[in-house]
DNA sequence: CGCGACGTTGATTTGCCTCAACGATTGTGG
DNA sequence: CCACAATCGTTGAGGCAAATCAACGTCGCG
């Protein structure tokens, strides 16, 4: 069985490559097991890769002034995650990127990514049209925060992403919502009796 | 003198064009004039186009449930603004994008664009590239939204864009930072104050 | 000049947070 | 394999940041 195959079928949603040019794009990626609570990136660092997840879960989260985490991204199987901002500028790092289960990934070094980019237009397409429907998205969560209120915000996330609720601690889910692990427990409370 | 200079010289910023391959993608866009309170795109219609800022200032709001505007994004000379949602996938749009004063703009439009992008891979990097600054750009306000209360985000939007402050209404730039104009109103008093 | 758009100020209300105490579940070292 | 400690979630009381509501000031412009 090829572990590839969740990848290749990702890419090809994108652009379409012969099966030697899909083989090369593939062997830039190399495989990686982390166990629950492994740290992929602390702030500082500077990302070195873009992790795409097999199977299991991650997040992503800052550390406010208070030191309050604040969820920034999840990654479950067929997402991607990183510490965007230190990727594409090779900065340091702001965020922490931890695995929140077991988990298995595909990991794209910055470089051979940059190189693949200038290898083929092809190559440069599929980061293009991700980059475009990574930033459609961030768009809408910009929306749905300044649009909606707490419990909205849980039913909309419910909505579209059960998934991650299923596979995501309460806390984590809660601080990507901005709001508390004890509003949001108040909140599924509400919904428990409303289902009645 | 040339109107497309600070066009040019953004997407210098961006890629290395020969003088015949950047005439070829300046010629892409047209100019256009709007005036206040001109609207570009309402929800509903298609985005056709992408619209660069020589001069003015832009703004594009969403309606909340109880017909509030939110503010998605402002617009000033050498940024873009469109719905980006809708132009990406070309889907109806949410957003209004309206102008806030009288601006001139370079408009190019979608299939001019993916013309563009099939036609030479260094176009292709321009948008890729752009896409992925936004991206940065758009975590950068998630986080910021998450992790700063209404006075301290209002202190971080003046000292990223000073300029944008001075060229917006209140009640645009409140609802963009997630707060009421009579909230801004406040603090902005406050901050008088503290100056003495 | 008068009206509409924009901003201000104060009184009151509220959505969500904080704090605290307590279950439930998981993990781990002896 | 159990005991006990973390970790995670729940529930309630009280508090606060920001919203709402209302009334009024100001400015630009048709």
């Amino acid at each position: 069985m090829d572990t590839f195959i969740t990848l290749r079928k990702y890419i090809q949603n994108y652009i379409q490559l012969g099966p030697e040019e899909e083989d090369y794009f593939i062997k830039k990626f190399s495989k990686k097991k982390v166990v629950k609570r492994q740290i992929l990136l602390e702030p500082g660092q500077i990302a070195k890769h873009r992790n795409f997840v097999l199977e299991g879960a991650l997040r992503a989260y800052v550390l406010g002034e208070d030191g309050q985490e604040h969820t920034i991204s999840f990654a479950i199987e067929g997402w991607w995650i990183t510490d965007y901002q230190s990727l594409v500028f090779q900065q340091p790092a702001t965020q922490y990127v931890v695995a929140l289960e077991d988990s298995h990934l595909l990991q794209i070094s910055f470089e051979d990514e940059e190189f693949l980019k200038s290898h083929s237009p092809k190559y440069e397409t599929f980061f293009r049209k991700h980059a475009e429907r990574a930033l459609a998205y961030r768009y809408r969560r910009i929306i749905t925060n300044l649009t909606l209120n707490a419990e909205d915000r849980y039913l909309d996330f419910l909505k579209n992403y059960p998934k991650v609720v299923l596979k995501v601690p309460q806390y984590a889910l809660a601080s990507y919502l901005g709001m508390t692990t004890e509003f949001l427990s108040k909140i599924r409370h509400r919904q428990l009796l409303k289902r009645t």
